[in-house]
DNA sequence: AATTTCATGTAACCAGTTACATGATTCA
DNA sequence: TGAATCATGTAACTGGTTACATGAAATT
């Protein structure tokens, strides 16, 4: 009944990471400046200020890490309320709108529901994301048609981009839920 | 030698569309609202002021217009210098950066290069597109073998679903390449 | 008469960016 | 000894979001 605050994308990276491995906030700057995990910025400007807000939200909490010699570092790991809110958000539908202006959170969603969500849930959310992003690519088809013979040329083509994009989405999406095991 | 201030990418999109067709910022919200023109909010919070913006840096200037009984609407027009301002956006580099965090910028300044750019110009833009998303596809490749069998599988079909987008942009920028008559 | 549309804008808030700062440790 | 790395943080700035506000005209 009670409304849980909406999780920012930086915020269900850190979530996400952070529920397969305690890490203190120089780990996930590291993540994200070293691997394709998504669009973040590993500034201390804004890993730091995020976890903080987390922390406020009780959704992890940090251990300090005295066992270096080094700075101490500080640890955080989920807490009970911070796995019930990851695995809400983890559960959120696809909606058409989020398949359209938010593929890349949807997919962050689902890098890390393994081990979160049960495998009918994450074929589920495949499902939905499958026909959500079919529908898509049909409205972008119809604006296609509508730019026929235009003479910005450009613009067609770039429509073309997202169209086809969109296409191997799909095609992602599909060729996965088998694979599935 | 005097540096430029950077374009926000949504003054390049206010920039872009203005260049094709003068318009108001109530024209433009429409356009962001019922086009997938890209990740914009209509808000008027968000395109008024940089409307504003755009016109303090000399790009747009705006005319009233009475021609309607309606509340006169401020219709606005590139000056010459925000004409040369949205050049040479469009003239930039492709970056390796700019292909793996700013994919769609990228796009968006290909659909307004028409008439803007030489189609040579275009061209090019498009062969470094391609060889840069080309690098970045071997890169993510890398990545999903250092992968190979862990245990989170979802995170290794999401690195498959970047790495499939990223070959849908390829093909498409192979295969625009020469249909660019 | 009430709602929707045209058209513009402001204000409070939130979050990310860049740049700076600190201080210890390790490496060349 | 100087540079790079470990590790954390703050401050100023920028720009987008939501929500609110206005007011006239057209539509139902």
């Amino acid at each position: 009944m009670n409304k849980r605050e909406p999780i920012s994308t930086l915020s269900l990276a850190i979530l996400g990471l952070i529920s397969k491995t305690p890490s203190s906030g120089y780990d996930l700057r590291k993540v994200f400046s070293t691997t394709p995990i998504g669009a973040f910025s590993s500034s201390p400007g804004a890993v730091y200020p995020a976890l903080r807000r987390c922390e406020k939200n009780g959704w992890i909490k940090g251990d300090i890490d005295r066992t270096s010699i080094l700075r101490p570092r500080q640890v955080f790991q989920l807490t009970v309320a911070g796995h019930e809110a990851l695995k809400e958000e983890l559960s959120q539908p696809v909606t058409d709108e989020s398949v359209i202006w938010q593929n890349g959170d949807l997919i962050l969603r689902f890098a890390f529901m393994d081990g979160i969500l049960t495998k009918k849930r994450i074929l589920k959310f495949l499902e939905e994301y499958a026909t959500a992003t079919e529908e898509y690519i049909a409205t972008l088809g119809a604006h296609r048609k509508t730019m026929e013979g235009m003479s910005p040329q450009c613009g067609i083509f770039a429509l073309e981009q997202g169209i086809e994009a969109y296409k191997a989405n799909l095609r992602w999406a599909k060729r996965t839920i088998p694979e599935f095991q």
